[in-house]
This record gives structure tokens, C-alpha cells and sequence, in this order.
DNA sequence: CATAAATAAGACAAAATAGTCTTTAAACTA
DNA sequence: TAGTTTAAAGACTATTTTGTCTTATTTATG
């Protein structure tokens, strides 16, 4: 898989908060609920997001978590790295220590422009376009058929 | 990351079998030496490969495994699909299990159109072409410096 | 036929990833 | 101030992936 479990939580959830009115603290109950994520897992992985400053969350009743405001520039490829690491991004396909334009290994070349391509899709647009499109054309966000944002 | 360990192995392996001469038997000892992978894993993945018709092997003094006739023209793509799967090229980039065309999730399009440039990739030359430049070029198969194939 | 060289098969262990549960801390509300 | 609601933190479990080890089977050779 391109992305670990923890990454397509993550960005899941990120659309989800993406989508609603600003400023407002969602609950991770409520999210998990509605992604029908495991609740306790989607709270570590959120606390990553929090701590890279992508989000901001708030204890207590009516408290919850939201995108930063760097949160909502962000891009896709701003959370794959704050939770997968930037390896998809800099490692040999084959996993080659030295590889690199220097020692390249027999992918190299291709590899680095389908790495390139990959970046580019995750960079193209930032979490508010993406949401707001999904939202307009009713992208299904969850497994459950019922779901909308 | 893109690929498991499992199918960066299988793929080494198998270049390392298309770049020698043909019809002759490679023991495994001698490939995971080279390669520097651990020999009874080594043996495991490329059982997978032998059973999937893409090598063959023969037991006894002088035995080991050599790519078949049909692993001679596969692509990197044909081992990636046996070790791994065909998930990579099938599969959601959210993990969501009803997404395609007709209810497409916010990233659906964009990673169809990654998702065939990595399989183009993959399939652009067979091994023995890959073979033949990476040994041509110089270019690294394994993490040691030292190698040459 | 006995021994050695090789793959096959499967049990086992370690590490990484995924997921659950309990306790603590913070913030609001009555 | 007491109780409730929420996130934070961390212990724990389960699963998957990765890696190791032992035993069996096949084949060649002396």
C-alpha cells in the first residue's frame, strides 16, 4: 500500500475537519464515529497532527479539534509526512541505502519522476479545496454509502 | 511505502537472475550472499515466485533456481503483483472499499492517474532488459558497494 | 548405497503496525 | 466545589510483516 492505515485515518479525518465551519472544535467521538474509525487510534494519530501544528485541539465540554491555520493551507502531502515520515519521498524503490543519482539503482530514473508524480497529486490542492469539492460533489469520504459531509 | 521488503527482495533476486547467462541454475545461498538478504527468507519469497511459474528450480548438487521462460519476458510489474499483489494497482488511495468511478472519493481520479503511471513504470521493460543496462551502466542492486553483476 | 548439496516446508521468534483499554488532566457547568 | 465532558498519555493486546531455525526431500556423486 502507498499510504499505512494510520496515514488514510489521518488524512480522512483532516477532510472531514476540512469540510465543517471554521474555527469550530469537532469531538473525536463524533469523528470516529462518523469515518468509523477505532476511536482511540484516531485520537494517537490526531495527537501527531496536533503536535506537528497542523491542528489544535481543546479539552472540556463543547471542546474537540480543528485545523490550525497552517492546518488549513496544508496539503495532503504536509500530513503524509507528519504521519508516514518523508520516506515515500526520498527512499530508492528498492530500498538501496546510496542510491541516488551518483550510484543509481536501475529504477532510479523512473522511480524519482513517479515519486515526483505522487508528491505532485498529494500537493496539487490544499485540504480546503479538496474538502469543499468533495462536499459540492458528494465524494464518499467513508465506507458507509450513508455518509456525507 | 511503495513496496514490501518481501517484493524489493523478489525484485533484486530476479534482476540478479536475468543479468546471468541463461539456463543455468543460481543456488539461492550464493544470490542472498550477494544481495546481502537473508537466506531463508530469500528462499521463501522466491518459493512464491517459482509457484506463480515466473522461476524454476531444481534441487540437488549444482541445483538453485533460474528465471523460467515466462519470467525471462515478465516485467517488474508481474513479480510486484505475485509478492505483494495486485492491490497497488487496484486498491482506493483512502482504503475505501465501494470507491470507483461511479462513487469516487475526493482523491479517486488523481490517483488513477498515479496509480497507472507507477504500473507503466513497472511495466516499461521486461527483467532481461533491465538486466542487461543496469550491468551496461554499473548501476547498484545491492547496498554494498563492492557489487557487481 | 552412503554422503553431500541443494530446495521445500513449516515451526518459531522478533519487530512493526494496528487496535483497545484504563487512568490522568483540563475545562466547562451547575 | 462537585460532577461531567472532553483530550492526553500510556499500558496493554492483536495482527501482520520480517526474519531465523530445524527438519524433510530431492538429486548428484563417489
Amino acid at each position: 500500500m502507498l499510504l499505512s492505515k494510520s496515514c488514510v485515518y489521518g488524512l480522512r479525518a483532516a477532510l472531514y475537519l476540512a469540510s465543517k465551519k471554521n474555527g469550530e472544535y469537532h469531538s473525536l467521538k463524533a469523528i470516529s464515529d462518523e469515518l468509523d474509525i477505532s476511536f482511540h487510534f484516531l485520537t494517537k494519530i490526531l495527537q501527531q497532527l496536533t503536535a506537528d501544528g497542523l491542528m489544535e485541539s481543546y479539552k472540556g465540554p463543547n471542546g474537540g479539534i480543528k485545523l490550525s491555520p497552517k492546518g488549513k493551507k496544508a496539503t495532503l502531502y504536509d500530513l503524509v509526512v507528519s504521519i508516514d515520515g518523508p520516506g515515500l519521498f526520498t527512499q530508492c524503490a528498492l530500498g538501496l541505502p546510496g542510491c541516488g543519482s551518483q550510484e543509481p539503482c536501475p529504477l532510479h530514473d523512473s522511480w524519482v519522476e513517479t515519486r515526483e508524480s505522487i508528491e505532485q497529486m498529494l500537493k496539487k490542492s490544499s485540504l480546503l479545496e479538496i474538502a469543499e469539492e468533495g462536499k459540492e460533489m458528494h465524494y464518499r469520504l467513508a465506507a458507509d454509502v450513508n455518509f456525507s459531509w
